[in-house]
DNA sequence: AATAAGCAGATTATCAGACAATCTGTCAAT
DNA sequence: ATTGACAGATTGTCTGATAATCTGCTTATT
């Protein structure tokens, strides 16, 4: 009996982290969209809690590049340029390549157990088509991955930018046919991994990012020649 | 006339952001410890703002890592453990590396330029030994560095690392002998990227912390020893 | 004496209300 | 068409109040 967890779910440290979690969420599941204004008033009314909270969870996620606010103007959720979702990516195959090498070559083989639960829970979800279920898989995977890195900083910055990939709002998850490649490429990293082959590794996790990214910036060049209206 | 800057100095934006960078530098200069807490009213009555300000300022704080603060105990100043230390240098040597390359490959004349004379201006600091001129100094030379990279993830990551390394109230700089093998690596990665050699200036820029990290963790593996009392 | 229970003080979390500062759009004047 | 003034909207900030929670100390219990 090592290590039970005997912490409870501490239902809900303060209003205020609830209120960045509903935020967050409004974000990334598009119901907020990039540009649009946030008010104040507007928001204390419809998730009902008093401005000292909502202001305080707009900090953090201010902090967190979610939104972006000018004085006197308020918040504004952020949207974020081709020039910038490139960075991302980059930046994004940097730190998960990086994760997947330290992942194999220092995580715990109960690490990589949970791993390829996760991959194959993954690939359920694909075949079976699950929006919310498959993103959920999703998350799990990144999760562990990010967990077995080992490295808080790590797992910080990629839980960051991975909140910001939703800014704009198009999982390359729906592309047709790219589905399957991103199940066949996850496979992979866990594979590497659990071969304790730390350059494979990275070079799966890079590899996968930057599909994802090619898919996306195509994409993206596209729409983007004509939203000038 | 192609970009004259007419920018106004925009002189205090708010008072809550001058309230952040004023706890920041308290935290970076030491006035603040790593452990210490803040109590809320103490900060009202020394900063002389409201507590709305106040707590506004530290939500910031906290989510870029340099406070902690917990539930109805409120903040503390972070307190960084020997394993979180290796880590942040992990992160800092890959994404400076990376920062260091695409300066080399893709920075612009002028940044080049502007790299150039913050390295002669730290090596003539460092002659001097100027400690607020050197630290200025270092400072601008990271700043150029992470705008030369042109990637804006990474400078924000960067500079939440570099804020977060003041938390382990040592500058490396400090240790005898350091500062010189500090200016001639500087000296390195700017010969590197002056000469568009994406590679060296990456390995320099790995070196260059992966120096700093030794020196660091020694130093901190040696006082850790004896601070269980 | 060691432990458990309970109380008091301190501090945070949150709300409500108020007022000044600033932004935005509109409408009149030149 | 450009400028200037004005009104409405919204944010920035302060103050005061109350509930919730933490911490340490006192007291009761075994």
């Amino acid at each position: 009996m090592g290590d039970m967890d005997l912490q409870i779910a501490r239902q809900s440290a303060t209003l205020r982290t609830q209120v960045e979690d509903k935020l967050r969420q409004a974000i990334s599941s598009g119901r907020f969209k990039p540009g649009q204004r946030l008010v104040e008033r507007e928001l204390c009314e419809s998730i009902g809690v008093g401005r000292t909270s909502i202001r305080e969870a707009l900090r953090q996620l201010e902090a967190e590049g979610l939104i972006t606010s000018y004085p006197h103007r308020g918040p504004v959720v952020s949207t974020i340029t081709y020039e910038e979702a490139a960075q991302l990516y980059s930046v994004r195959a940097l730190l998960e390549s990086y994760a997947g090498k330290e992942f194999a070559e220092n995580g715990t083989a109960q690490d990589i157990h949970t791993l390829n639960e996760a991959v194959a829970e993954f690939a359920a979800a694909a075949a079976n088509g699950g929006g919310s279920r498959l993103i959920k898989a999703k998350t799990a995977f990144y999760d562990c991955l990010m967990q077995g890195s080992g490295n808080v900083f790590v797992k910080q910055m990629l839980t960051s930018l991975h909140n910001r990939v939703t800014l704009l709002r198009m999982t390359s998850m729906t592309q047709p046919g790219r589905l399957n490649h991103s199940v066949e490429e996850i496979r992979e990293i866990a594979a590497a991994i659990t071969d304790r082959n730390g350059p494979k590794a990275a070079a799966a996790c890079k590899y996968h990012i930057d599909m994802a990214a090619k898919v996306a910036l195509d994409y993206l060049r596209k729409t983007s020649e004509n939203d000038g209206d």
